[in-house]
DNA sequence: ACAATGACATAAG
DNA sequence: GCTTATGCCATTG
């Protein structure tokens, strides 16, 4: 069987729960959503989450960065481009580095609203 | 149950 | 700041 949502088992159902929630123009980083799943140490968990996540999700996944405020690595079948472009679209701003302001961008349940380009 | 994997995180060089 | 090495956790074969 391929890994598909019906494989996960609550974990991974918890993280597309809590990627879904991540509001628009703002980004959360794998070590984050972990914990608040209860496992700060399940980052890699969370990726691999996003990586199974099946065709027609409606998971943001392009929200998710890595707690330095870039975009993770490369894989083959993933695009670093792609998730760069539709963070973009959603008001995300990248420095020349290629870096996102997460002091400016990066979700915060206690905030969960006003656009940080409004700032 | 064991070994290997992976879109990470942190520490050290 | 970037690269390399180690740790952590859940899923898969």
């Amino acid at each position: 069987m391929k890994s598909n949502a019906k494989s996960a088992t609550g974990f991974f159902a918890a993280v597309w729960r809590v990627v879904a929630q991540i509001p628009f123009g703002r980004v959360a980083s794998y070590g984050q959503i972990a914990s608040m799943l209860g496992n700060p140490r399940a980052a890699r968990t969370v990726g691999w989450a996003l990586h199974s996540l099946p065709e027609g999700t409606d998971v943001p996944w392009h929200r998710v960065i890595n707690a330095r405020g870039r975009i993770s690595m490369d894989c083959g079948e993933h695009s670093p481009e792609l998730q760069r472009l539709l963070l973009l679209q959603e008001g995300v701003m990248f420095d020349d580095k290629g870096y996102i302001n997460l002091q400016l961008f990066q979700w915060r349940p206690e905030i969960d609203d006003s656009f940080p380009a409004a700032y």
